[in-house]
DNA sequence: GTTGACATCGCACAATTGTTCTGATAATTT
DNA sequence: AAATTATCAGAACAATTGTGCGATGTCAAC
């Protein structure tokens, strides 16, 4: 997953630097063609993309020079640390307890403690929010007690996800590592010496995708 | 010719003000309609001839987003300096390897790769430095691969602290709560599960304070 | 009251600009 | 060599966004 930039991409990002330092306003994708001698906008929105997953700048859809830098690309242009998001705890995650996520659409910032955190925790993704672990139930996940968990929030994890699910029967709140398959799920723990569980696909609601994780002692 | 300016003008110059600063991207003449309660955006557009006749702003035709603020209005929505701290990853911490750190005085900060993290999780703390995980050596310290271990550089640790330390006789690092007894040092897994191990005092190198772990996945 | 500069309004238009689709080509793996 | 994946090309489309224009409202000066 974790490979080089390629000449391109590296174009794409060096353009957009130049760019924004010499117009304190990011560049189209047509700029970028046009400045990176590129064929076809669909190019330019494909490198974008593996950009922005890669945690190098982030994009808004649908908003013309929806482009903004993050981390060590937005100091090398002079726009200078933007880097810095702002993130709600919306509450605690312990083995017993539900875990605190509205199933309905984006929450109101206003009514949570924030973390401040760089972006390059959260590579750009949006929408992260951040949990509190109570207790040591979360050790399999290498995740101990007062520690900060980021999530993402989505209900329909990829396999090989680290996921914060919700057992149904179980009463019981997890972090681990999702594969679906058929019409079970297995939940393996972070650390390979723990067993996997595997229950019923109905039985585990997915709360959220782990994207990092911050402890201070 | 330089009337002051009127209370709408005042507002759209602050709208784009606070909105660069949030957005890293100026806003469209309709965000400004929009932010503003201007009931028409040919109203947007004609007080914006008149900012930029007074010297507020530079604009660019036909480009979307195409304003710049000038002079002092530029420098109000700067962004402005949050308390992150440049940390030096100085290298990798792995059960086998030495630790990468030098015994004597401060390092060159220019020479190693950096990570801006925000203050608060390193409290203030001086001279912090980063090590990145390699391996599934330290996970009884609830640390795993590619996590990045925030250290404070101390050679005498207080009771219960957690520190990286090498071991002489094993040559191997570790991450563990350090006890001192007599002339033994018990070095305690932060997951309950595992055992303690106890040495000689003069067979543990201690070579930082842990401050911190950050996780990204 | 009339004038005229200033400010506003609503709407339509056109340029800009992000997105998507199908297929082709190159790089990599099996 | 075949299959898979990553990358690119070209074009059409749709959303966003700046601009133009006629009409209206305001208000001070004459």
């Amino acid at each position: 997953m974790k490979r080089p930039l390629s000449k391109r991409q590296q174009a794409i990002l060096g353009y957009i630097q130049t760019f924004m330092s010499e117009n304190s306003y990011p560049p189209t994708v047509r700029d970028i063609q046009m400045g990176c001698e590129i064929s076809s906008t669909s190019v330019v929105d494909y490198n974008l993309q593996i950009l922005q997953r890669e945690g190098f700048l982030q994009r808004k859809r649908e908003v013309s020079r929806g482009i903004e830098l993050l981390g060590e690309a937005a100091s090398v242009a002079g726009d200078s640390l933007r880097n810095l998001i702002s993130i709600p705890v919306l509450g605690n995650i312990a083995a017993g307890e539900p875990l605190p996520v509205a199933n309905t659409g984006p929450w109101n910032d206003a009514d949570f403690d924030k973390v401040d955190l760089p972006s390059f925790l959260t590579k750009g993704r949006d929408n992260v929010f951040a949990l509190k672990v109570k207790g040591e139930s979360m050790i399999d996940a290498l995740v101990g007690d007062g520690d900060l968990v980021l999530l993402e929030p989505i209900t329909q994890p990829q396999n090989g996800d680290m996921v914060a699910a919700w057992l149904e029967d179980r009463e019981e709140a997890t972090l681990k590592h999702f594969y679906l398959e058929g019409d079970q799920v297995r939940l393996v723990p972070a650390n390979s010496q723990m067993r996997p569980i595997t229950v019923a696909a109905t039985n585990v609601s997915v709360k959220g995708r782990v994207v990092g994780v911050v402890r201070t002692m």
